[in-house]
DNA sequence: CGCCAGGTGCTGA
DNA sequence: TCAGCACATGGC
């Protein structure tokens, strides 16, 4: 069992507020991967305790994962610029958006599009079983004199015998393993009419077309034009993928829900989502993509009787 | 059953 | 440029 500490941080909010799909929560501890490295995770007052059996996985890594080493409370200082902002702020003070694997995040979002976050989940859990590779949590040298481990109900932990805890998941399938992927049986995995873009996609990235890692390097304007050239990567998509996957804090990602909470700005006003978009950046600064998550989790957890997590 | 979901691509004006 | 429409699927 090893420990961060971290300082103005909400674990739970940070990982059930839309970003990542592949998290689970099961008796008070999340299950997921940072890249390739299987993570077991919990936040006790303002420490992390943590478990994996990859030594890949640094305490640098999982900060920097988390966005621990931003100073929270100056970007919430520059966008606390308005009355519901602020509520938000108030109501989920900690959530940080993460910084995910560039791939996997444009992958999961070219999945998410016209869709439900459950539905997201299970389609991108399919996924992974079908083509990542089998990864468990194995168990501590020293395992306490705890009870047998719980059965897990989250599909993400499978009762095959895996390591501790009886976690075992999938790592996240490679472009090429996408790219050579038939249409069909991605379309047997539930992905629908999405399944096509999503191979299109993994072939132009395997094929060298786009180079995604570099989209790191650029700036928001260059890495959103790039993504923008992927097949299923609309505005809106582009806009997660360059914030979630790519630090490009400018990016605000307008969806059903944000446009719902951004009438708030117009009062009920028609506008379109580019003049919202337009009015976002300008309003709450170069860290707006973090007002946006802040809004966006918001105004769904309001929503508290249809919302999960 | 009908409506909704972290929208995109295509078409025709 | 922009409104209007089809698109797969499953949860509620």
């Amino acid at each position: 069992m090893l420990e961060i500490p971290a300082k103005d941080f909400s674990l739970q909010a940070t990982l059930s507020s839309g970003q990542a799909f592949r998290w689970a929560l099961l008796s008070g501890w999340y299950y997921g991967f940072i890249g390739p490295s299987v993570l077991k995770i919990r936040q006790v007052n303002g420490s992390l305790q943590y478990d994996t059996s990859d030594a890949a996985l640094t305490p640098e890594r999982i900060r920097h994962y988390l966005a621990l080493d931003l100073d929270l409370a100056d970007i919430l200082r520059q966008v606390d610029v308005d009355m519901q902002v602020h509520q938000a702020i108030v109501h989920h003070r900690g959530l940080r958006v993460l910084r995910q694997d560039g791939w996997e995040t444009l992958a999961s979002f070219i999945c998410a599009s016209f869709n439900n976050i459950k539905r997201i989940e299970g389609m991108i859990e399919r996924l992974c079983q079908a083509y990542g590779d089998p990864v468990a949590l194995t168990p501590p040298p020293f395992a306490g004199p705890k009870g047998p481990a719980h059965r897990a109900e989250s599909p993400l932990a499978t009762a095959k015998g895996g390591g501790v805890n009886g976690f075992r998941g999938f790592s996240f399938p490679r472009p090429q393993t996408l790219a050579a992927a038939s249409e069909r049986r991605l379309r047997s995995l539930g992905l629908g009419y999405r399944a096509p873009y999503l191979k299109a996609t993994a072939r132009l990235i395997d094929e060298g077309k786009l180079r995604i890692d570099h989209l790191r390097c650029v700036e928001y304007d260059a890495a959103k034009t790039a993504l923008l050239g992927c097949d299923g990567v609309g505005d809106k998509v582009a806009d997660c993928v360059a914030l979630f996957g790519f630090e490009k804090y400018e990016a605000f990602p307008i969806d059903v829900w944000i446009e719902r909470a951004m009438r708030y700005y117009f009062r009920h006003k028609p506008m379109t989502r580019q003049r919202l978009h337009d009015y976002a950046r300008q309003h709450f600064g170069p860290y707006a993509g973090y007002a946006q998550q802040y809004l966006y989790h918001d105004i769904r957890t309001a929503h508290a009787t249809s919302v999960p997590c």
